[in-house]
RNA sequence: GGGCGAUUAGCUCAGUUGGUAGAGCAAUCCGUUUACACCGGAAAGGUCGGGGGUUCAAGUCCCUCAUCGCCCACCA
């Protein structure tokens, strides 16, 4: 017997000679699995594209949660004989990763991104990136991914940089693309625009004050932001509202509101509620979306009073040049001199901030990028994107697990507007268009002519994330990979980001490339801490997945972040339950020794025949193979390690090897002879059962294991029981 | 305001098509029997949030109430 086993179970000392042991024989890759022989070239596919991790920083629990569940999808599919790929990546993350940047480099040296040209700012924030991407590519490694790592890609690396080009350049010339000048979500202190799902609503508590604009001006409004009221153009009312009825259509002129002149026309609006406040609304067209709607409707005209830096740009001394919350005090206190302001109340209210940044978001008209969801496009029998995004969920071709999330995407779709794709910051894809004098090109190259000027804006990072399914794979070239493992089977997202990403994937693999990106969305949840609470870096809580596997060992955390979780559902993360699995795993250890112990003399290509009672047995293990095999077919894997765990320990540990204690001792040969190979044959069955779960214990005690004929000599490719 | 969930043993959660409740951890008692003390054995613990209904039968289906949570909208 090896040396190894008489001492306890040591993940420190296998896991990375394990891995090492995993690449080195090539399995990872399907083409090598082919052309060894492991797998048939006609087999059946099994294809995952590993959600990119942004490359702002290093892996945390939810990674592992997500890396535990593909790898193990991965694994089980492959050792089932199909071609099976799981590609690797990481996600460029244009705000994210720049504002983390932005906020070290103003830390260490105090610069910003006006000390740079934008080549070498781009080149810095993406030397930040790829370090942190280094990190973490190491870090899945540990984790035990079976990554096909000759498929790696990154959502800015010049293959999907060609994609991104291609996708828009599509887009752009049938019209789903558009220049807009449009109140979009501005975020002063990231200095860019932000798409609506990019905002973070937080309750404050707020002023709400109650005035008219002059003493002459009929009607008294409210607002929380005074300081938006000199770029008024209407004043919007309930059509049925009785007070209010003479005053509709007329325009009025106010020539000193705190030194800014305003010509206020009363309209009627479906959408003003005649309960809130006094039942009129203030319309201010360029610093609200809701008013820039009615404007529209109303055909008013439009007053931008406030700049990107969130600074007033009409008045005198008193605002001008003023940060808005400072000219809020000195409209206030005008109106108050001036004895208009009638009332003034606390209400809670809830403040959109920039969730990269943490900026308040200031509404402002600009000249921005935006697709079209509501356009009917002709190439697709006239039907929208939305409809595009809704088509394969409701039919069911694609499959979200859990499936009540199928309805929380269709509400989402339903309230969906054009989104907006343009972001003033220099970390992402730059857009492919062109300027000079009025012509605009758009192309995937740049134009030959001279002259020609690109468009300083980046993509929304989710544009290139919409196209990972594909663009992975090598699109827009007709690779053979794109061919075989396209649709791809299984995605694994948190459900956080089912409308960041995964109906941006849906809309871009069904617009371009015709079909679905994926057969089956299993969302997984958040992972918190024992208490339940979120992890944060504000709040300290957060757990490192290295010192976790440090203690307990790679396939103690797996487990731990497997058994019963179903789809969906967030986990509490705790320690004593990764222990409790580094004691399984040490379990299984002493399972092998005792076997090993008690088997030697067996002899594996001679055919050993069962007695009745271990026939019996075998049916049990049989059936265990089928209940496995079918939980983890429909990607029921925390009941499958469950099972396992349970049957390991308690049946075979338990009950089978306490019994074999004494009919091994028996003098009975036929029986003792029966019971070694029954043995032996459980421990066989339990490693490559459990080795999707538990990958590095199992393949170093099936290296220890005699084997057989036919089976092989990496546990990594055995074939799957039946 | 609109939508989606959750409520099962002290804690964390399973419970697939309806057939009188399960697992892990923790707590209790006993045990050092040469695979394992990172162990074994035993016992304990729940009127499945409340109420109503459908059914021969409901944790599971329907209605209703309560509490908690999440997502979307953003009341100006």
């Amino acid at each position: 017997m090896e040396d190894k086993l008489s001492k306890p179970y040591n993940p420190a000392e296998t896991e990375a000679r394990i891995y090492k042991k995993w690449e080195d024989s090539g399995y990872f890759n399907p083409d090598v699995c082919i052309e060894k022989g492991v797998t048939g070239a006609t087999a059946p596919t099994f294809s995952v594209v590993l959600p990119p991790p942004n490359v702002t920083g290093r892996l945390h629990l939810g990674h592992a949660l997500e890396h535990s569940l593909q790898d193990t999808a991965v694994r089980f599919e492959r050792m089932r004989g199909k071609r099976t790929v799981w590609i690797p990546g990481t996600d460029h993350a244009a705000i994210a990763t720049q504002s983390r940047f932005e906020k070290e480099l103003q830390k260490e040296s105090g610069k910003s991104r006006h000390d740079f040209p934008r080549d070498e700012f781009f080149n810095m924030i993406n030397e930040f990136g790829l370090k942190n991407q280094q990190d973490m590519l190491g870090q899945m490694r540990l984790l035990g991914s079976s990554l096909d790592w000759s498929r790696e890609a990154f959502t800015l690396d010049k293959e999907r940089s060609l994609a991104v080009r291609t996708a828009f350049k599509k887009m752009y010339d049938e019209g789903l693309i558009y220049r807009g000048f449009r109140v979009v979500n501005w975020d002063p202190k990231g200095q860019t625009t932000i798409a609506d799902d990019e905002i973070v609503y937080e309750e404050r508590e707020a002023k709400l004050y109650t005035f008219k604009y002059s003493k002459d001006f009929p009607i008294s409004i409210s607002t929380t932001r005074p300081e938006t009221k000199v770029g008024d153009t209407a004043v919007a009312v309930n059509p049925k509202d009785a007070r209010y009825q003479e005053y509709i259509g007329k325009t009025y002129e106010i020539k000193d509101f705190c030194g800014v002149s305003l010509n206020i026309k009363i309209v009627a609006d479906d959408s003003v509620e005649p309960e809130f406040g006094t039942g009129a609304l203030g319309v201010t067209p360029a610093h609200s979306q809701i008013d820039a709607d009615m404007a529209t409707r109303h055909d008013l005209p439009t007053v931008q009073v406030i700049n990107e830096f969130a600074k007033m740009t009409v008045g005198d001394e008193r605002i001008l040049g003023k940060k808005t919350t400072e000219a809020r005090e000195a409209i206030v206190t005008w109106l108050s001199e001036q004895g208009l302001l009638e009332k003034e109340e606390v209400i809670k209210q809830n403040v959109s901030t920039a969730e990269r940044t943490g900026g308040i978001v200031e509404p402002l008209p600009k000249l921005q990028w935006f697709i079209n969801v509501n356009k009917a496009i002709p190439s697709k029998n006239n039907k929208t994107l939305k409809e595009l995004m809704r088509g394969p969920i409701s039919s069911r071709e694609v499959t979200i697990l859990p499936d009540h999330f199928e309805k929380i995407y269709f509400n989402w779709i339903d309230n969906l507007r054009d989104w907006c794709i343009s972001r003033q910051i220099i970390y992402g894809h730059q857009i492919p268009v062109w300027y000079r004098n009025d012509e605009i090109y758009c192309g995937i190259e740049a134009p030959e002519d001279p002259g020609f000027k690109q468009d300083p804006d980046t993509l929304d990072t989710w544009f290139s994330s919409g196209l990972w399914t594909f663009s992975t794979l090598g699109w827009p070239k007709k690779t053979i990979d794109l061919e075989t493992y396209h649709p791809t089977t299984f995605m694994n997202p948190g459900y956080e980001i089912l409308f960041f990403w995964v109906a941006r994937m849906v809309m871009m693999s069904e617009y371009l490339l015709g079909v679905i990106p994926f057969k089956t969305v299993y969302l997984h949840g958040i992972v918190r801490d024992a208490k339940g609470k979120k992890f944060s870096k504000s709040a300290k809580n957060g757990i490192e997945p290295e010192e976790v596997i440090k203690q307990f060992g790679t396939d103690a955390l797996r487990m731990s972040m497997i058994v019963g979780i179903g789809p969906g559902n967030d986990l509490s993360f705790d320690i004593q339950k990764v222990k409790a699995y580094s004691k399984f795993a040490n379990k299984l250890w002493n399972i092998t020794r005792f076997t090993l112990d008690n088997t030697k003399d067996l002899d594996l290509n001679k055919n050993n025949t069962l007695v009745s009672e271990d026939i019996a047995i075998w049916k049990n293990v049989e059936a265990l193979i089928q209940k496995i095999t079918t939980d983890m077919e429909s990607y029921k894997f925390y009941l499958a390690a469950e099972d396992l765990y349970h049957y390991i320990w308690h049946e075979f540990a338990d009950k089978i090897i306490e019994e074999s204690k004494l009919l091994l001792q028996g003098v009975d040969i036929a029986i003792s002879n029966s019971r070694k190979k029954l043995l032996r044959d459980i421990l066989a069955t339990s490693l490559k059962l459990l080795h999707p779960f538990m990958p590095f214990i199992t393949e170093e005690l099936w290296s220890i294991l005699p084997r057989g004929q036919g089976e092989s000599e990496i546990l990594m490719i055995e074939k799957w029981p039946h």
